[in-house]
DNA sequence: ATAAACTCTGGAGTTCGCGA
DNA sequence: TCGCGAACTCCAGAGTTTAT
């Protein structure tokens, strides 16, 4: 650790000059920039991740350059497809994964749609044949999809919902205060329903009431503690809540998304 | 003079562990 | 299980420095 490899520290050798071609090298004794290497055999293979194709580093063997054996360079060459395979189907069980949670989201979505991880990948589609991936979605920005025109990724607790802008629909929550508080969240044709935490229910009290403007972590610790001495447990809060509920709820200021119809009954006292 | 690069800072997000 | 907060990381914006 703390090793520098680079071709602009050492000049030539077999790991930097990987990191710097993104292709495999082989060099032999002399073909070394720094003399203290010309003993020496390198041989190294950069790893890439199949998903983004990033470098993510290099395999290397090396040693006396009397011990190079014909076999080194297949042996990292293999340990280099190992190690991309690997993180292949690492990444093939984390859409398998997304599938079985959020696929009743897509079947449900009433109309083309796409299921699809944070960097893009499709991990399900319904009503189109997409490829294999398409653009990473960012919150609240238009996505062109290739079949789908332009489209408003919605976040769900784990990947993204992609469909045609105009057909997102609003979210309606409603929130029955009780010793166990319950949401019931819809949009469009779907539906589903989980409890939440008094204090979560009474985060969302607080949002509905600010409105679009909504409240800062300072505003939204007097409004449930009565001071700002507990900006840390909000943001921990918030935090926790935005993992339950997605985009329902959006930062900097807290508030709630647009287009979430909140509504709450019972009218129990909660959270402040 | 200007743009680019770098550093600093504060707000926010996340994880973990503790106590009730 | 819930509420809380410490400790960390991340990020964006402002300010400063450096290169052209």
């Amino acid at each position: 650790e703390g090793a520098d490899w680079t071709e602009t520290r050492v000049g030539t050798n077999a790991i930097g000059t990987a990191l710097a071609e993104a292709a495999p090298v082989e060099l032999l004794a002399g073909e070394h920039f720094e003399q203290g290497q010309h003993p020496w055999y390198c041989t190294a293979s950069p790893v890439h991740d199949p998903r983004t194709g990033d470098l993510l580093g290099v395999i290397d063997v090396s040693g006396p350059a009397l011990t190079l054996h014909p076999a080194i360079g297949a042996l990292v060459e293999t340990g280099r497809r190992l190690a991309e395979s690997e993180l292949w189907r690492h990444h093939q069980q984390g859409l398998d994964r997304l599938r079985r949670t959020a696929e009743p989201v897509v079947a449900g979505a009433g109309g083309p749609a796409l299921l699809v991880d944070d960097d893009g990948w499709v991990a399900h589609s319904a009503g189109i044949v997409p490829g294999a991936r398409i653009a990473a979605p960012v919150e609240g920005r238009i996505l062109a999809v290739p079949g789908l025109g332009a489209c408003l990724p919605e976040r769900l607790t784990e990947g993204w919902l992609v469909r045609p802008a105009d057909t997102a629909r609003r979210v309606r929550l409603d929130l029955e205060l009780g010793h166990a508080p319950l949401l019931r969240m819809r949009s469009g044709d779907v539906g589903w329903v989980r409890t939440v935490t008094p204090r979560h229910a009474g985060i969302l009290v607080q949002l509905r009431t600010a409105g679009p403007a909504g409240l800062s972590a300072e505003a939204l610790s007097r409004a449930l503690y009565g001071d700002a001495e507990h900006l840390v447990t909000v943001r921990a809060e918030v935090s926790r809540l935005r993992r339950l509920l997605g985009a329902i709820v959006d930062t900097r200021p807290y508030r709630l998304a647009a287009g979430v119809d909140l509504s709450v009954h019972k009218g129990l006292e909660v959270g402040g």
